[in-house]
DNA sequence: GCGATCAGCT
DNA sequence: CACAGCTGATCGC
């Protein structure tokens, strides 16, 4: 969970991800994604009061976390505020006071940050040097080399600062199976399963956030077939995820949630209820996307986990591990790197010191710092900061002792090795046989993946070693114009925005001065379905369906350790997934690139 | 009654 | 395995 104050040292003047306390005076703000934790105080009624007293005051974040936005109720007073950039299109804008009338001059550009539909990082470049906001980000190892953005004439660009995502930087967390590993697992278990006969079905026991919607457009994809979803109307303008995901239940794949199912969790039942005529005939697999992380000398690097009879956990990580976090700091050199979060288990200071450790240059006692060249003249006067004395502009204060930490070798691997097969997990979930599998062997997941225990993925203890070059992995199906960039996670790209009708191609958003915030049309094409929530109870919007029974969303119902615990059989055949990830990152092209809702 | 915060629980 | 969030209790205004 982000605990980012909102404000960054070299520009104080904007609020990224932060809209309460101090962040209301900022004089623009800027929204990196839609998680909850980045948009503190965002609906308070004083942010509300502030916002209608300006007129100049503007909303900067991707044209996808827009849409999300907006999507709520509760933030359509934003609306008239915010301003749609594009991805990796440099804009310049002027932070006026409102009261003084001075101006500074800042460019940003949003670069792709992989962690869910519309994430976005914040580079800004500007006469206090620049300074790049991660936001929360996933990345693999080796894509900022890939990022046009962040060189300049073939070199990287000199960065003061990064405010970084340091949810998973500590070296626990050492490495994550790559996204397209787990989605692969994922893929396989379900394949396995909903072949079976039409009764079986799979929940995908999704956390109530975006950032599953890769997967369910994998899964619809790949099994010709939709997902379903409790809340569709936050997709309304995003047909690549629209296409995929269903608010009918008669389907085999589920991701929905119910309250109810809370009070009753049965691993044969959906959240949503019944998927086929009888509900009795289900036979339901749970899949629980969790993140699952192994040290640096495990060998153990398998992505699914059974946790019950039809049970399992899927490797699914929204944020980078600590290797791929280490690869884009060492490959940045900022100056000076702020932790965004502090993983569970650590505290600021000890963060704070190991991210030293990629820094350009340990901070000394009077070190100051100095731009390698100028390459912007700093137009407008910036208030000069007092370096040494801000920390409150964080949660905590960073100060930290020095202290020498061991730098992990080069070459870190940016995947995991080849997914070792580990052996047959010992029977201990040594479960009770749940009556009603007894009829019905065929139901159990004849363990065609061995699991993993993941209490076992630390740093420490773990044998030889097991993870060493490897490098650059597969990606490498070329995509992006520009001289730096091969392939991205381009989230952007695949999570477009319904474009109007006639505005097919026009991709320039205002790329100079903030203009005003454009009026988003409510669009004809807006299917019935999609009719706006009726109140404003909650953020949530609920579409009921014909018949549904889903009234609600957002509960978790577990569905696991239930059930007879089979001893897991062996390993299939080719039951390997390292070959997966060769297929290419988090990527489909689709048109439409820049569509624009705007007119 | 509302908002902020925290504990508890996924 | 801990992603992000909801609910409910409590407190202050």
């Amino acid at each position: 969970m982000s605990s980012f104050a909102g404000r960054m040292r070299e520009y104080p003047h904007i609020s990224l991800d932060r809209f309460d306390h101090e962040n209301l005076h900022a004089r623009a703000y800027f929204l990196s994604h839609c998680h909850k934790d980045h948009m503190r105080g965002m609906k308070s009624p004083k942010m509300k009061r502030r916002l209608q007293s300006s007129r100049r005051v503007k909303l900067y974040c991707s044209l996808v976390t827009k849409e999300l936005l907006l999507s709520s109720r509760r933030h359509l007073f934003w609306e008239e505020f915010i301003v749609p950039l594009e991805l990796e299109s440099p804009t310049q804008i002027s932070l006026v006071d409102e009261t003084s009338g001075e101006s500074e001059e800042l460019t940003v550009t949003l670069l792709p940050a992989g962690h869910c539909p519309g994430s976005v990082m914040f580079l800004f470049e500007g006469g206090c040097g620049n300074a790049l906001y991660t936001g929360d980000f996933r990345l693999a190892s080796g894509d900022a080399a890939r990022m046009e953005h962040l060189h300049s004439g073939g070199r990287v660009k000199d960065i003061r600062s990064v405010y970084v995502d340091s949810t998973f930087f500590d070296p626990r967390f050492y490495q994550i199976p790559s996204r397209e590993a787990c989605v692969s697992a994922i893929l396989r278990l379900v394949g396995d399963w909903i072949a079976r006969s039409a009764r079986h079905v799979v929940w995908l026991n999704c956390k109530a956030a975006y950032g599953y919607e890769y997967l369910f457009t994998r899964l619809g994809e790949e099994f010709n077939t939709r997902v379903h979803v409790n809340n569709l109307l936050m997709f309304r303008r995003m047909p690549e995820i629209l296409s995929y995901v269903t608010g009918e239940h008669r389907t085999q794949i589920h991701a929905c949630r119910h309250p109810k199912n809370e009070a009753n969790p049965r691993g044969d039942r959906l959240p949503c209820g019944r998927a086929s005529p009888d509900a009795a005939d289900l036979r339901v697999l749970s899949i629980k996307p969790s993140t699952m992380w192994f040290g640096e000398r495990t060998r153990k690097t398998d992505v699914v986990a059974r946790s019950g009879s039809n049970a399992f956990r899927a490797c699914f990580s929204f944020h980078s591990s600590y290797c791929e976090i280490k690869d884009f700091l060492s490959y940045l050199r900022p100056v000076q790197v702020f932790p965004n979060v502090v993983p569970i288990g650590r505290t600021l200071s000890e963060v704070t010191r190991m991210l030293r450790t990629v820094c350009r240059k340990p901070p000394q006692e009077n070190f100051t710092y100095r731009p390698l060249g100028v390459l912007k003249r700093s137009a407008a006067t910036t208030t000069p900061h007092d370096w040494d004395s801000d920390n409150d502009l964080f949660d905590a204060s960073a100060a930290a002792p020095l202290r020498k930490k061991p730098t992990p070798s080069r070459g870190v691997p940016n995947e995991p090795g080849p997914y070792a097969v580990a052996p047959p997990a010992p029977t201990e979930d040594s479960l009770q046989p749940d009556p009603r599998d007894d009829n019905d062997k065929n139901d159990r997941t004849e363990l065609k993946y061995n699991y993993v225990d993941c209490t076992e993925s630390n740093d420490d203890s773990e044998d030889d070693e097991g993870s060493e070059e490897d490098e650059e992995s597969g990606t490498k199906t070329s995509t992006q114009t520009g001289s730096a960039s091969v392939e991205l996670p381009k989230w952007e790209d695949f999570f477009t925005v319904e474009p109007l009708p006639d505005s097919q191609n026009s991709q320039s958003q205002p790329c100079s001065a903030p203009s005003p915030a454009p009026t988003r049309l409510a669009g004809s094409q807006t299917p019935e379905a999609f009719s706006e929530p009726e109140d404003d109870a909650d953020d949530s919007f609920v579409l009921s369906l014909s018949a549904s029974d889903c009234s609600s969303q957002n509960r978790d119902a577990d569905g696991e350790d239930r059930g007879a615990g089979d001893a897991p059989s062996e390993p299939p055949p080719g039951s390997r997934v390292s070959s997966d990830y060769e297929k290419g990152a988090a990527v489909q092209e689709v048109g439409q690139r820049g569509g624009r809702f705007l007119s």
